[in-house]
DNA sequence: TCTGGTGGCGATACAGTGTATTGAGCGATA
DNA sequence: TATCGCTCAATACACTGTATCGCCACCAGA
């Protein structure tokens, strides 16, 4: 077995020194790359990259690519700080409403995987306990109702926000733009007269702010609440 | 140039005499399969095999894969019936929520399709007429909140009764046996003390209809709406 | 100090995706 | 009959998630 020094010997791959993992920093990596470039940037393999290691490295440190979609909401969840204990269960839910709503503000991927499937990490668990709490009514299933109308609202309507948001975004138009009918396509559909009520809409109708359209849904919602649950029945405001 | 019979030569593969095509039945096939299998079984390749197509021979038919899906969501807006002109607002939104809740029954995959992106085929206008116009309120931005936030809601129901029926279909567990507890995991979750609430609720919570729940949620809003309105500036019921 | 195992991790591989490009065959036309 | 153009299949590319393999550094024991 020759011993000789091979001077043209190729030096090892020179390793950029791996940086120590662990499931926190990967979830938190994944985040960052939501955050700036949609969930198209979270990739195994992005994500790894970005953590200079290899694909197959976080394999370590999670199960499948859905269970980091499932930390990283988790990881949201927990930014949502829950309601004051002492809030009428309409103003506590009403924070809740708006923390969701400004977590996908922060998140906007959150609203395509939030729902998508069941989310019981340890802080969506939190969420569902401090948002059952605040909810005082005798009956059970009547905090159900209440709890699920709301959030099924809520999850709604920021859906819409951010499907509108990333159309404007995509097309350069904004929606008061395209309520001018500016879309070559739209225009041509309005002129065929079929859609008349429509037409009236889109070109007379105001442009509020997301924020109160937002309010006002949940009210709705909140005042539906109110008006069907008897006063008897509810704890606080 | 030499002309001589090569009897080795290959023939061409027998083409199975290839099916004309058209964007409907395009989207024909692309809706069955993914009823049968879920939005997994619409690939390009599948839907082009189960025409007896190459996969390229679509982009004859389709600008990009995302216009198939639109075209499939437009597709089954068209299944949906415009409520009754006589009906008053209140009606009038109610029949469009359980005929959207209705579609997704058939179609669970449209609830994965809905809000991604605006939809704004034909049928998708027409449905936006007939519910803009049920609701004949005077004031353009009632009709806009009112359609809006019951929108919102019956998204988010639907959204949260797929998710729990796909859960209970991966997971071999119904909902119930969820509810009392039965995976370990939630098990230890719930032992920790830690979700005093939740637990009462997962252990004593009743197991409604979910379609008793939807109308619950539904009515909710409708009466709020109602009630935030003042009476004179309806028409209708 | 040498040896043998072990475990972490990169490389490779595979089946699948959407889509751009290429090329072959056919029908219509000059 | 020669050629053009069109239609569609084949090929190719970059990318995905993930299974498998194999190298290499480390550590235990002799």
């Amino acid at each position: 077995m020759t011993n000789e020094l091979v001077w043209d010997r190729p030096e090892p791959p020179s390793r950029p020194s791996p940086t120590p993992l662990s499931r926190a920093l990967i979830v938190r990596t994944a985040i960052e790359l939501a955050d700036a470039g949609g969930l198209d940037e979270v990739s195994l393999r992005k994500v790894a990259a970005a953590l200079n290691a290899g694909p197959m490295r976080l394999y370590g440190y999670i199960e499948t690519k859905d269970e980091l979609l499932d930390l990283m909401v988790d990881e949201v969840y927990g930014e949502i700080t829950p309601p004051d204990p002492a809030a009428d269960w309409r103003t506590g839910l009403r924070h809740i409403a708006h923390e969701i709503r400004n977590a996908t503000k922060r998140h906007e991927w959150l609203i395509d995987l939030i729902g998508g499937r069941p989310n019981r990490g340890p802080n969506s668990l939190a969420f569902m306990e401090s948002t059952l709490a605040t909810v005082g009514f005798e009956s059970i299933d009547e905090v159900m109702s209440a709890v699920g109308a709301v959030m099924a609202y809520v999850y709604g309507a920021v859906r819409n926000e951010i499907t509108e948001i990333r159309a404007e975004r995509s097309t350069g138009l904004t929606e008061e733009q395209w309520q001018r009918a500016s879309g070559p396509y739209i225009e041509r559909m309005l002129a065929t007269g079929r859609y008349p009520t429509l037409a009236r809409f889109i070109y007379d109708g105001s442009h509020p702010d997301p924020a109160q359209v937002f309010d006002r849904g949940l009210d709705y919602v909140l005042e539906g609440i109110a008006t069907r649950h008897s006063p008897g029945s509810k704890r606080g405001g």
